[in-house]
DNA sequence: GTCTATACTCTGATAGAC
DNA sequence: GTCTATCAGAGTATAGAC
């Protein structure tokens, strides 16, 4: 899909990338401008229009890397492991990626706020199904009495609201908590403890 | 702030304000054109105008009659009854919002995500003003061993998450449930279930 | 109070020199 | 491959008739 040939064009395709990535998770698709993004990338507009068609285009393979990353700890969920570890492990893994990548989790949410016009395909299909095969694991656990018996697909939707609302979230809980605290730390202690008395039999 | 001397300078203010919550809360404040927000409101561009002096100032109108809607379940919380019910009430009363008011929720998450540049005056005024208030009644409630100890802003955090992700990753949300859910009744049961484990001492 | 017409700016995209 | 120059369209806002 991207041209990458060349080394100067996988540094600027990648520069490009993480430009868009800045640019478009702040100010959403609409608010987002070549221009900006050919500023931050270090490039002139025709020059970043050289190696994408369009800013759609952009757009298009920001969103499409995505989705892999974001899937990544949800399908690492071991149906033959522990219930409990597995699913505190999961919470921690999202909780990292909140961390870690907290644009990416921004884009997906404005992605989805203006209602996943671009994504829809993908969140019915991949997004569906994977999280349809662990709800069947879950309810396996809950069925044999190791887990809480919950409605699972709430379950997940609850990890995903908890963890992702400290990336998407960040300027709020950071002014409220005000100076001295590291949200990231505080939230994963927090979550230990909410999952553990949430899951127990 | 807002002109409504006659009956129908009333109903036009108000028609501009319901049709600029449709488009802010779908595209975002520069994703939103004055275009869609006339024709929504049933209205032209230039009578538009004639009503707010800019776009700039529909947003503003719709964020400052927003906050106080949104902090109202909050300020609620009743230090002088049950802490357990006051709690679940509170939670209750913010999924009902969600639910209700979802146009409301995306634009507050809108705002939120792109750094609060419009609103940041009053997350850091009000709004912690008010949650250190409470954050000192879960606080004394804890300490009389009413509730389970956890930090009380991250349980305050966690409630705003979960409420509000019904109404701000709703297509998400019905995309993976399919056909023949409520999420609203079921995510109601969820957290009710949630709460009640999270929060006895 | 409301409309048509329009001024002016911003933005996505292209042409063409180097 | 990269740049300057520029086009075409969209978008905010205003002028002025009714």
């Amino acid at each position: 899909m991207t041209k990458a040939r060349t080394r100067i064009q996988e540094k600027n395709s990648s520069a490009i990338l993480d430009a868009a990535l800045d640019v478009f998770s702040l100010h959403g698709f609409r608010g987002a401008t070549l221009d900006q993004i050919a500023e931050v990338a270090g490039l002139s507009k025709p020059n970043l229009l050289y190696y994408f068609p369009s800013k759609e285009a952009v757009h298009t393979a920001l969103l499409s890397r995505l989705l892999d990353t974001w899937l990544d700890p949800l399908r690492a969920l071991d149906p033959a492991g522990d219930p409990a570890v597995e699913i505190m492990a999961y919470v921690r893994r999202k909780l990292e990626l909140s961390r870690d990548f907290p644009r990416e989790s921004r884009l997906f949410a404005n992605e989805i706020l203006q209602g996943a016009p671009r994504i829809m395909a993908a969140i019915e299909g991949d997004l569906k199904h994977l999280v349809d095969d662990k709800v069947a694991v879950l309810r396996g656990w809950m069925d044999q009495g190791r887990i809480a018996r919950l409605d699972p697909y709430h379950l997940i939707f609850s990890i995903w609201a908890l963890t992702q609302h400290y990336a998407d979230f960040d300027v709020q809980v950071r002014a409220v908590l005000g100076e001295g605290h590291d949200p990231f730390a505080e939230a994963g202690d927090f979550l230990d403890t909410l999952f553990g008395r949430l899951l127990k039999p």
